[in-house]
DNA sequence: CAAATATAATAGTATTACTATCAATTACAG
DNA sequence: CTGTAATTGATAGTAATACTATTATATTTG
């Protein structure tokens, strides 16, 4: 299954990026070296100037890739989702008794990616923290309802559209399955967060899952 | 009750200002029109100098109250979650049933400020709309842990402990009480924002409120 | 090997997020 | 009601950001 991935190329909408980067050495440097530079000092000190530096390239050349930095955390977290997804497929694909179905769906989700799955140039581990601090920022801004309208959001809507139909597949009664699966997707970003950074306000620790959460949460609310 | 709140002067950590802009006209203008331009423009694009313009003052004048847009956001928060939490000792205090009071501490918290509540220079329902929009930023930074270790988010955490014993109270065995605490209110913020503009993964509406889904899942999870 | 394409280097622009200085106004204290 | 302090306003300046444009130099490919 980690083969199958490794060997799979991720598609991303076209309109995020202005030369696809997977397409030369230099735009997967981009990419590589985005995450770590992003995931070292942060979204809003990150710039294509420090990341030239970093590559020994040129600011003018990132350019050409990538219009701006948001478009390249738009890009980032559409190729995660899209990784995500895949798994998610993949994975629950073979399961037909509903409950534990959707109990994998939110184990692949919401638990944290610890090691870095492939030969790629994309370490899926520090994505996913980047992922974390930063992928709510792609949509809380005034361009959401144009952006969301190009299709930059997609995949992740499409991800919890398909935990919402697992959701209703456990219990088709329960009046609020599209809630709770965008709950579940958003809320895991946000513990992941607070065990960082806030550790007063949540449960949750090394020991103490977030799957387990929802899981229970879940059984508990649909069965 | 709606005078009582409007009489009081809710504090905030004095480290969030240069000078207290409660003690002047200046001041309240500067807190009265941040508000409403930030709800317009965003806070990306809301700078000092435009609320200068707005506001018939200048940039330098603004820089005496707050040292950054950035502590200017947080006080506004820090304001904002300081009033809900008045709102919910005041409106939960002689509720002995700890269901109902979980229940009502619930509405306060994620239902929508409609009304602008007071005579005050401060407007509650705008300034809702700015938190939805907002608030996630003020903590997503690099520089968290400094500013929590400075006590900038110490009632935001006071709220979701106090929702926590409640929670405990309706059932002692429950094992994510902080979790779900802290859920509920960053997850009433996201559900709101979903409603403006992800309508397609979200149940919620103007007809079916966020209170409702929250009640249903506290009622099924704790009891 | 020539032509096309990709990358690098440099320069330039408007805006941002401030700091510093000094002048003008207002407040308030004796 | 006047002098002093405090507040506000105006102006200028700085380093950094988020780009665009142009030209030169590599590199690829047909």
């Amino acid at each position: 299954m980690d083969n199958l991935l490794a060997n799979l190329t991720i598609s991303v909408n076209e309109k995020l990026y202005v030369k696809n980067p997977e397409t030369s050495d230099l735009g997967k440097k981009i990419i590589e070296n985005s995450i770590i530079l992003i995931h070292e000092i942060g979204f809003e000190a990150f710039t294509f100037k420090k990341l030239g530096e970093r590559i020994q390239s040129n600011e003018s050349s990132i350019y050409r890739y990538f219009e701006s930095k948001h478009k390249l955390l738009l890009y980032l977290s559409s190729w995660y989702w899209s990784w995500i997804q895949y798994k998610l497929v993949f994975e629950t694909n073979n399961i037909s008794n509903p409950l534990e179905k959707l109990s994998k769906a939110i184990i692949i989700v919401t638990e944290e990616i610890k090691e870095d799955v492939s030969i790629r140039h994309i370490d899926e581990s520090i994505l996913n923290k980047i992922i974390i601090c930063e992928f709510t920022k792609t949509f809380l801004t005034k361009e959401v309802d144009e952006e969301n309208k190009k299709g930059f959001f997609l995949v992740y809507k499409s991800i919890i559209n398909r935990i919402t139909l697992m959701i209703e597949d456990v219990n088709p009664n329960y009046k609020y399955a599209k809630t709770l699966a965008s709950s579940i997707v958003e809320g895991s970003l946000h513990q992941h967060y607070l065990k960082e950074h806030f550790k007063t306000i949540t449960n949750l620790s090394e020991s103490n899952s977030i799957s387990d959460f929802y899981i229970d949460l879940i059984k508990k609310t649909l069965l």
